[in-house]
DNA sequence: GCCGTTTTCGGCCCGACTGTTTTCAGTCG
């Protein structure tokens, strides 16, 4: 690890390269992604020394808070700023966090690690295993590995311990033997978009259904969910959930009450549903849509004002004042309804107690698409039906932004092929109206920030998106200043995917957006929020970034094929789980607005 | 461990379901 002085040196933007607005993107020791993980491991450990869980609480709350900064603390340190203003923080964590920013360690972890069995932890990720019987499995079995819970429950020695039975014994045996830890399986929101119709669809012909909608991080449209949540109105739960549990998708019913019930269908999917009476659907929305640190905040408010808050309604001693709808839950703690997707405790009801919510973008404010492939090079269709797709969908504009030659396996377009679909675009934009097809190139940016056509071509066009396509094992260093040795080229429009992850599947390169956005800024250009939902890239943190920095994003579908342009509501989602409103991106404007715009990057 | 028109102590969100009980603890969301 090289001196303080070494690392400034090494990431000072090279020549030719103005600095960015805000000064030095220096390595950081620990982000804040690894200092939340350290968190939460110090919240397990404590949890399973019994220790106070107010304690376990403020470390899992501290991490939270940190997953959903939009900068590094360590940049904040380096500003002087205080971490213990921060929500959560006081002056014991902003220590931890000082000292893992500075020396990537904590000693507090280190510590509590070497005090408990490594067995009680991962116990404690197996469903129905919490601390105490994970220590209790621990201790009681003389268990040290995952192989000695299994054969002392094979053995029908966890049956015979006080409190656990044969059922449980069995149920062990089956989540060891799934190796179905907790580690949550997730999916990706818009493959679960049908199992949520199926489910809504079969509950609509219940006896004495009434209306039903599903809540959870679905509702709020997070990249990914877990499960699917479900509330229904109906006079009597019972019925409900009996006519629930014959969903023929179901695979094994986990639990079912008189008014909930948990199922997982054979893809692994999770479902709970839960019936309320009429008068409570708003309260039980709120409840299950979540998320949980918001219900918190929400019922701690209530509190303030002699109120409390269940998934039944805002009751005043034993009164209901409100519930049957969201809107009278919050109009009952003096909040205008807050959109399901801000529902984060990041400081949304703050922004409602002062009427600052964002009016968040919505998908009929999007006028265009900036990013599109056609059979020229990997799309499936030809320009002029992707055209004619943009239009019946309301689009005014999209752009077709095909693969540059170094995507050789995508028929990635030389030159010449460029310039020949040039033509055809302004043949095609001649004799068609109703539509505009801007003439565009995804062009990759090669290892050393270069791009792969040359200056005089790209100046051709009316925009281009430069994106990452190769060596996504680039240190961090040398990601950024690749990436922004690109933004620095004369053409250069928008920055395509800009992590480059695969939602479930690849994690984002390792590269600084704070620089990145920052960089932006300086040279004027805009920053994609890829809408496919394998990419949703930007993530809510970013586009928040993004916001806070006055960089507009760009919500492009990077479609393939011309039913991907249905996907522009996913990014809609997503920016829109960002804060972000329709000034704050690019392709809500005008035909007229955006080439002006585009045109200042060329 | 945090926090304060309850401010340096004493609180900290709330309820359902299951299994093993015989009135409840543990886990989950």
């Amino acid at each position: 690890m090289g001196s303080e002085k070494q690392k400034r040196s090494s990431n000072r933007p090279k020549r030719g390269m103005r600095a960015p607005a805000n000064e030095p993107c220096e390595p950081i020791l620990a982000r804040n992604e690894d200092i939340a993980r350290a968190f939460d491991d110090i919240a397990d450990i404590y949890e399973l020394e019994r220790d106070n869980p107010f304690r376990v609480r403020a470390y899992r709350n501290a991490a939270r808070v940190l997953r959903g900064l939009t900068v590094e603390v360590g940049e904040m340190l380096r500003q002087g700023e205080k971490l213990d203003e921060l929500p959560g923080i006081g002056e014991d964590l902003a220590g931890q966090i000082a000292e893992m920013a500075r020396s990537g360690r904590s000693s507090k972890l280190e510590e509590l690690a070497a005090a408990v069995p490594r067995l009680a932890l991962e116990l404690m990720r197996l469903p129905n295993v919490g601390p105490k019987r994970a220590m209790r499995l621990c201790d009681e079995l003389r268990a040290r590995s995952l192989d000695d819970v299994r054969r002392a429950a094979r053995a029908g020695k966890v049956r015979s311990l006080s409190g656990f039975g044969a059922k449980f014994e069995q149920a062990l045996l089956h989540s060891l033997a799934a190796a179905d830890l907790k580690k949550e399986r997730r999916f990706k929101l818009a493959s679960v978009q049908g199992y949520a119709d199926a489910a809504l669809a079969h509950l609509a012909r219940a006896p004495g259904f009434e209306k039903a909608e599903i809540a959870g991080s679905f509702r709020r449209r997070k990249e990914t969910v877990g499960d699917l949540d479900v509330i229904v109105a109906a006079r009597r739960g019972q019925l409900v959930i009996d006519w629930f549990t014959r969903f023929p998708e179901i695979e094994k019913v986990v639990s079912a009450g008189t008014t909930r019930a948990t199922v997982t269908l054979h893809s692994g999917l999770q479902i709970d549903v839960r019936v309320v009476p009429q008068e409570s659907y708003g309260a039980a929305l709120v409840y299950f849509t979540g998320s949980k640190a918001h219900n918190i905040a929400l019922r701690r408010l209530a509190q303030t004002q002699d109120l409390k808050i269940n998934e039944y309604g805002v009751f005043r001693g034993d009164r209901a004042i409100a519930g049957e709808t969201e809107a009278s839950v919050y109009a009952a703690v003096g909040l205008p309804m807050i959109e399901p997707e801000l529902r984060e405790d990041q400081g949304e009801i703050e922004a409602a107690a002062s009427g600052a919510l964002p009016a968040l973008v919505r998908l009929s404010d999007i006028r265009g698409d900036l990013h599109a492939h056609t059979s020229e090079t990997d799309g499936a269709n030809t320009l002029e039906e992707l055209a004619q797709a943009a239009k019946e969908r309301g689009l005014r504009y999209i752009a077709v932004t095909d693969h540059s030659r170094r995507l050789a396996f995508a028929h990635g377009l030389d030159e010449n092929r460029l310039l020949a679909q040039i033509d055809r675009i302004d043949a095609f934009n001649d004799t068609h109206a109703g539509v505009e097809v801007l003439k565009g190139i995804e062009v990759d940016i090669l290892e050393n920030g270069a791009l792969d056509l040359p200056d005089a071509t790209l100046a051709r066009l009316d925009l281009v998106i430069g994106a990452v396509h190769s060596q996504f094992g680039l240190s961090r260093e040398k990601q950024t200043e690749r990436i922004l040795r690109a933004m620095e080229r004369p053409h250069f429009s928008i920055l395509a995917h800009p992590t480059g992850r695969l939602l479930l599947e690849r994690d984002a390169y390792e590269v600084d957006m704070t620089c990145v956005i920052r960089a932006a800024k300086a040279r004027g250009c805009f920053l994609e929020l890829n809408a496919h939902p394998d990419r949703l890239d930007l993530s809510d943190v970013h586009c928040r970034m993004a916001k806070a920095e006055g960089v507009l994003v760009s919500v492009n579908t990077d479609a393939h094929r011309i039913q991907d342009l249905a996907n522009l509501r996913f990014g809609v989602s997503q920016a829109r789980r960002g804060w972000l409103e329709k000034d704050d991106i690019l392709n809500t404007r005008s035909l007229s607005t955006v080439r002006k715009l585009l045109k200042a990057t060329m």
